[in-house]
RNA sequence: UGGGGAAUCGUCUAGUGGUAGGACGGCUGACUCUGGAUCAGCAAGCCCAGGUUCGAAUCCUGGUUCCCCAGCCA
């Protein structure tokens, strides 16, 4: 929470701290004849409940006296019977259209030790009842919560009338559900013990820690937010609306570096070799305040493999046999050879020439080339783990998925790719977390848990927007 | 066929009796040393049917569709 940007200053407050008081207000609706303990078991309480269109039945132990109640409520509490042999009920209306309010359990036993009160109890209070309590006794004008707790309210509304202690307002709105992915903690707790992650914070994962290891800013997740808006219609909004929040955030303050993920090797034949060139690069377009860097040019480079194509479809810019384009801020290259492996026929390499006068990337007679490119040294470039994240179900609406919530035919195989991407030296000791534009590519951070100086672990948190390969699907 | 909610561009969301607006997504085009960014533009919506009114997304009536509820989960 403090990540995201927020200060809860001295307010930490947990259901635990008013166990005590809980205990004692659930003793006064007994004094008062609105809570008894119901000796049904769980099996004969769903019987006597009813069904949505048929009112219940009264439990045979609704109408034992205050005095009987009381003393098996703090024989409850004593440690005296078993786990689910017995519950406190509030008495209301086993008649009503309202499921809710059909006596529901206030406690059960559950000799269970408490991450924070320890083995002091071994009754708990149901969430219904403590949730009232809490808002009230913390003195919150209106409690917020999501729409499925509508038919709660009277409930919540209930108990705080029946105590006369302060009431405050139980607002429900809608959650905010996500195209392709699930964000119920059932469904992802369910992603994490089945392994199809790597855990709560797998940068797939749309938890918070997940987020913040895919290398998602707080700002862009806020700015999400207040977007996205608050309403009561149960709705699903489109991921791609996540997506271009943290692209605007990361456009605007991510340096710049290049990165080849799939490497073509490239030899600059009229190149000197040994010979050696840093040339200047900007580390951010959108803030020039971000200054400059050197990167290093040598004769042997490593290009990405799509930015070539022995024969280029229409509009394709980039590089193909007797073409010119532009390593960005270097030079001007042209290909004049393909080496291609004699069995497969698969080119693994390129010899190009360069125009010495471009160095820069700007000819000085003017010509226009319509492709630049990224690349790197391949004797300079350092190796690094480049985690390509994408989407993790292939279907809009995986939460929709009734059945036995198997989600194996829904699960994208390809949500995560890992490949050793050739870096600039740059990059050399950046810290965990920081956050990168490599160029042409997308937004990457690195790792903040498997990352080491000596073996760099990069996460793509989000693509750049690609109209290539639009343009490429309409071919 | 019980009760509780919700319906506005493809997706979110404003508008609450007076010109249906914004964002994302989509499509054009311009520009560009990132096919990024930016800029300009286009298409796209009031669940339906009646009624009230000079005037209805908004008020009334009747429908329709969708979501939630039968945990000793939250």
């Amino acid at each position: 929470m403090r990540w995201l940007g927020f200060d809860w200053e001295d307010r930490l407050f947990y259901a635990s701290d008013y166990f005590d008081q809980m205990y004692d207000y659930a003793v006064q609706l007994i004094k008062a004849g609105k809570a008894y303990v119901d000796d049904l078991s769980t099996d004969e309480m769903r019987g006597y409940r009813g069904t949505l269109i048929d009112p219940g039945k009264e439990s045979p132990h609704r109408n034992r006296s205050a005095e009987e109640n009381l003393d098996l409520f703090e024989r409850m509490r004593a440690g005296e019977f078993k786990d689910g042999s017995r519950v406190l009920r509030a008495k209301i209306d086993m008649a009503s259209p309202n499921l809710n309010l059909r006596d529901p359990a206030m406690y059960r036993i559950l000799h269970a030790e408490h991450h924070r009160a320890g083995n002091k109890w071994c009754i708990y209070p149901m969430y219904d009842w403590a949730h009232g309590l809490e808002d009230s006794i913390e003195g919150i004008t209106h409690s917020i919560c999501t729409l499925e707790f509508e038919d709660h309210r009277p409930l919540y509304d209930w108990f705080l009338d029946e105590l006369g202690v302060y009431h405050p307002q139980q607002i429900e709105f809608a959650r905010l559900n996500l195209t392709y992915t699930v964000l119920s903690k059932r469904k992802l707790l369910q992603l994490v013990e089945q392994g199809y992650v790597s855990g709560w914070d797998d940068p797939r994962m749309p938890t918070i820690s997940g987020l913040r290891r895919r290398g998602y800013t707080p700002e862009s997740i806020r700015n999400f937010c207040e977007r996205v808006g608050v309403a009561k219609t149960d709705s699903t909004i489109d991921v791609a609306l996540l997506e271009h929040c943290i692209r605007q955030d990361l456009n605007k303050r991510a340096p710049r570096v290049m990165c080849v993920l799939r490497p073509l090797r490239v030899v600059i034949d009229n190149y000197p070799e040994g010979q050696t060139e840093d040339m200047d690069a900007v580390n951010n377009p959108e803030d020039t305040d971000m200054g400059t860097r050197k990167v290093p040019f040598s004769r042997v480079l490593y290009i990405e493999r799509d930015d070539f194509r022995e024969d280029p479809p229409g509009k394709f810019f980039r590089l193909a046999p007797g073409r010119e384009v532009r390593l960005r801020y270097a030079y001007l290259i042209t290909c004049v050879g393909a080496v291609k492996d004699e069995r497969t026929g698969e080119v693994v390499e390129l010899h190009c020439t360069c125009d010495p006068a471009s160095r820069g990337g700007n000819p000085p007679d003017g010509r226009k080339v319509k492709g630049t490119i990224h690349w790197v040294s391949a004797a300079h470039a350092l190796a690094a783990e480049v985690h390509l994240y994408d989407r993790l179900f292939t279907v809009e609406n995986p939460g929709d998925i009734t059945s036995s919530a198997d989600f194996e035919g829904v699960l994208n195989p390809n949500s995560l790719e890992t490949l050793t991407g050739y870096i600039e030296p740059s990059v050399s000791g950046a810290a965990p977390g920081s956050r990168y534009q490599f160029e042409r590519l997308g937004y990457f951070c690195v790792d903040s848990k498997d990352s080491s100086p000596d073996r760099m672990v990069f996460n793509r948190t989000i693509s750049l927007r690609d109209s290539w390969a639009k343009i490429e699907k309409q071919l």
